[in-house]
DNA sequence: GTGAGTGCAAATTTTTTGCACTGCG
DNA sequence: CGCAGTGCAAAAAATTTGCACTCAC
């Protein structure tokens, strides 16, 4: 069905060469820089043909579809509203949790998506809380 | 600062007349046939507005932007992959544990989104799993 | 009369699609 | 050969911005 060609494979080398949480653009700037240049379109037909065949995992938040390894297993991100940065988690009771949550509502869940917005710990310092 | 001008007001009376979760595009068509045409451009202006004066919540998933009443408290979402519906939810002990799992990373947690997918009730009944 | 708000249309941003072309199987 | 994939550019969808104008204080 989906074919695993060059400019796929070099997509999904590149996000399983890093620990980042690429968007199409970005990658398809650094695939250029490293001399692989691949239209944009074909990153996002790739990106979701990748996704489809279970190979990479996404997340979305602020606008945006974030790409990333999938071999890391499943996990959450918290994302710091200060300087972007993102930290990823994994808390398997909220895991169970929310299955429970899902059931209590008659849903069967498929998926969930769980982004907590805060301020890392360099940022927290250069915002003190009133009072500070 | 803000005004709560009468664009303003009929926005935030449609929310608050309603347990909708709005997106801008649907909430100016809907005022529209209420005889309240508002422009695209001060109905995008207007949510910002008053989400700033925490007049009116938003959450943010599959792309867009969507509001609601504030006044129902903090909840999450459960949204059904199958018909699109949204169910609202609230667990106390998930709550707690992501402020936990913030902490444990050092972040300082102000805020946070969970939207589980799954299939509600009806649509689950219409999707039996392989085997059934 | 000043500044925030409005409305339109144009611009932006992210993503998708049409279409001719290419290349693996 | 045939069909999925590619690349470009145009289209689409959601949101923002520029700008002249208006209105409330």
């Amino acid at each position: 069905m989906s074919r695993l060609t060059s400019q796929r494979q070099a997509i999904l080398d590149l996000i399983r060469s890093s620990d980042t949480h690429w968007e199409a653009e970005s990658l398809a700037r650094e695939l250029a820089d490293r001399g692989q240049s691949i239209g944009i379109a074909t990153v996002y037909r790739g990106l979701a043909a990748l996704e489809e065949l279970g190979l990479i995992d996404s997340i979305q938040f602020g606008g945006k579809k974030r790409y990333e390894r999938i071999d890391k297993g499943h996990h959450d991100h918290l994302v710091c509203t200060g300087c972007g940065s993102i930290e990823e988690f994994i808390h398997p009771q909220i895991e169970r949790l929310q299955q429970a949550a899902a059931e209590q509502k008659g849903f069967v869940m498929t998926g969930h998506q769980l982004v907590i917005y805060g301020l890392c710990p360099a940022c927290a310092a250069q915002h003190p809380v009133a009072g500070g």
